[in-house]
DNA sequence: TGTACATCAGTGAACGCGCGTTCACTGATGTAC
DNA sequence: TGTACATCAGTGAACGCGCGTTCACTGATGTAC
């Protein structure tokens, strides 16, 4: 009976988990297509043979949509970032850092409009809600790990020369604190510094920065990866 | 004669220059407000006490409204670059260096949505015409400049150890035949990588992925400025 | 096992809104002789 | 200097379109006894 229930009950729940995923599928689509402006409720369920009114049975509003598909793509790039160097020895952190950037851009490029609707300037009138903090710190998780590795390593980095200003060291602290336990600040600040470059470098080639002179990108990626492991100190 | 008719010929367009600069100053407000999707031709002829269809006297389309919004910031922002170092003795590169990436950052925090007109996510169902990149192509000279005189004066920077992968090499020698002349490509890669990560970090600081984390930001951009002129190896 | 009831998915019409662009027009401003 | 004509700015109505959200409803699926 438990059994019998239990299946009776996934049967309907099946089919609303089945029917959100292939909404969440349509909107993607229409987000490559036109942005996450051109995201409209009523040509997602057009697509999908449904009556506009019907979304509102899985998502209360557009922005509720909105934000699924927002966690979706911080938690794909996520975990993908995490599997990129899961399967390399923990002592080898600089072909983790170099599988893990490499998986990021990979990526990026292979759906630039997720990467866009989380990495790229902020949709008007949108507020992304708490929810989505926790998905969007998982890429920091993996690059902290990283780092509090090569730390606890027979060559850790060294800390450039002179003190931060007081400002960051507070604040490198903190992130040390929440992601890379045991980092010297100011090799996190570096690490900081790095991570500002990795993704501003992706979002040029994404964005169109790079036409006309570093296009294609892959050779000043792979390059700009090294440099910046060397920067870190990583060995 | 001559006086007389230029003189009521720039009366009708002066009018005419006046609007035009009215039009801009509204959009650019709109742009502030609900970003560039929300740029509608229709409310900007509304505050400004017209009716839409005048617009169509002043611009061909909300395409081209786009077009001349995106050419002013990419020349705000080259104007600011440019100016920036302008009152320091040439042969202090680093100086320059440090006025020029502050320059660009205060730009940005002034003009947020227009720093992500022309450096976040592409408006979709926008293709930026050819005429944007003189524009466009004006900070990036700036730091060119910089670079060159580097180069040039006493102490040059050094290039990394270890050649240059040849498609990257074949880039970085067009980039210097084009913004930095003489300077070597391994000198180029580093700045390119400099380039990105400064941007990255406006972005980061603009798409509030520093929430939480190095907000404010003001010590971080020093501290990043510093290190990566350390990293170009300027003197 | 069968029946009565509750839950839920999906419908279809409607509300009220805004948009870009075109077009024939009026009236003012500028030009040529 | 005055007149006839051409250029131009701005109007107002219209075309055809799409949007998010609400609401009363039907009919199917699931639940309790």
């Amino acid at each position: 009976m438990t059994t019998l229930n239990s299946a009776s009950r996934t049967a309907r729940e099946r089919a609303r988990a089945e029917l959100t995923r292939e909404i969440k599928e349509e909107a993607r689509r229409q987000l490559a297509a036109h942005g996450a402006q051109g995201l409209s409720l009523r040509s997602v369920a057009r697509e999908l043979g449904m009556v506009s009114s019907a979304l509102y049975r899985y998502f209360a509003s557009r922005d509720e949509l909105l934000t699924a598909l927002i966690i979706d793509a911080y938690d794909a790039l996520g975990e993908a970032a995490e599997r990129a160097g899961s399967g390399l020895p923990a002592a080898d952190v600089r072909g983790r850092w170099r599988a893990t950037c490499g998986a990021i851009r990979s990526w990026a490029l292979a759906s630039p409009h997720e990467y866009a609707l989380i990495y790229g300037s902020p949709v008007p009138g949108y507020r992304a809600p708490q929810v989505t903090v926790a998905s969007a710190i998982r890429v920091a998780r993996v690059l902290g790990g990283i780092l509090a590795d090569a730390a606890a390593g027979s060559r850790p980095p060294q800390p450039p020369a002179g003190p931060l200003p007081p400002e960051l060291a507070g604040q490198t602290a903190s992130v040390a604190d929440a992601i890379a336990p045991g980092v010297d600040g100011g090799v996190i600040a570096r690490a900081l510094i790095a991570w500002t470059q990795l993704f501003g470098m992706i979002s040029f080639e994404l964005f169109g920065q790079f036409v006309g002179s570093l296009e294609p990108a892959g050779a000043f990626f792979g390059y700009a990866v090294e440099q910046m492991a060397d920067f870190i100190g990583l060995p």
